[in-house]
DNA sequence: TTGCCCCAGAATGTATCCAATAGCGTTTTT
DNA sequence: AAAAACGCTATTGGATACATTCTGGGGCAA
């Protein structure tokens, strides 16, 4: 492990905290990171300042840092913002999505339904929407978007292992819809099923404020 | 100048570049400002990283740092990013603007219809719609609307050079729509205004590529 | 008993030094 | 003469050592 770069630290926390390693709230302390990647604090510093535009480390100078945290309107919030960007990044993206991508995108959408495992739909409903929009230009709308998929992925995978994946017919078809506006090459049809796919999400996460304890 | 804390640093490049006193795509050296600051070169690593995460500077690793550019489809991407966020974030800052908040808003109208001078006019621009978002709450919401009038700052200052506040009449009109909405505390009203606003100036921005060099 | 203050420990922030890398000019070879 | 390879220099990246700041606990006084 000789070249650790922040980028490269950066890279496993950010694993670490996606996957639920790292909870929300926890501390980071910086010696003991550098001592886990062998490396001087420096490098560190450096990853917890990337996580941080990432916003999935809150620092505090002088004080320390943690994985960041979101309030329940924090949450709401984000899922508004998700509501008016998302359908404009895939619009942006379907024009240029290739063959095997849209051939991947309709593999996902038959593999999320056929999971019953928790992990396993979060990370494919993950690659199905982030992959959805890997046509478009790489820019600070991108940017925006996987910002919130990150800070938002712990509260999924806790809403999504308190319903247990019950219920989800209803996500299955919508993931169904948005396919089907894609692969016609429909972007408004795209938008549309898009935006309802979330607001639905996001009503249904504002009933469960228990998350957020 | 002793405390030169990393934030200190940031706040003052971050407000050159603001005002124009550092262009796009200028290259910043650690060494050189940490020269001007009176610090060592590493609290100035820990700004320059500040200002990345701001979106006002580019990191290149083992390269350097340069002033943030933008190309004119980035440009155009802001203004459509605009577009969705900044009518939402109105619509939740209205509710809880005050009094003299509201005071100073109407007072900004008159004073940008009446100012001759560019600089004047930037200032007095910014400081309304970002006034009109001060009710809103601290969050994702309010930092990526930010960010984005902070990394299209200097295109936005290029552009009043150029066309020298003429055909402003329009941009006053909409500026008193959206203060009546808000005064009225007819969010969607202000939400139609603003999204106009921005609309007209990202296609009136388009039709002048030649900003972007 | 309670509130405040002070002190000690630990963690972060800063400075200096050394290593590594990229850019660029020169030189050498074809 | 042109192109490629070598080496030099300037700048950034990383490690160690020191200064500063925050936090928690204990003791003293009201």
């Amino acid at each position: 492990m000789a070249p650790s770069s922040p980028s490269r630290v950066a890279a496993t926390l950010r694993e670490e905290i996606l996957s639920g390693v790292l909870a929300p709230g926890e501390r980071l302390r910086q010696e003991d990171i550098a001592a886990r990647f062998g490396a001087s604090r420096q490098p560190v510093r450096d990853a917890l300042r990337l996580l941080e535009g990432d916003g999935l480390v809150t620092l505090v100078a002088n004080s320390g840092a943690w994985v960041s945290k979101l309030s329940e309107s924090e949450c709401y919030e984000a899922y508004q913002v998700r509501e008016r960007l998302e359908p404009l990044l895939i619009s942006q993206s379907i024009p240029h999505l290739t063959a095997s991508q849209l051939k991947r995108l309709a593999e996902l959408v038959t593999q999320i339904e056929n999971t019953k495992d928790i992990e396993s739909f979060l990370r494919l409903d993950r690659e199905f929407h982030l992959l959805s929009y890997a046509g478009a230009a790489p820019g600070m709308l991108r940017e925006f978007v996987e910002r919130i998929w990150n800070t938002t992925q712990h509260y999924r995978r806790a809403f999504a292992k308190l319903s247990n994946l019950q219920n989800s017919e209803v996500t299955h078809m919508e993931h169904k819809l948005i396919l089907d506006g894609i692969l016609r090459k429909d972007s408004a049809a795209a938008q549309q099923a898009l935006e309802s796919h979330i607001r639905r999400t996001r009503v249904t996460l504002a009933e469960h404020k228990e998350l957020f304890s």
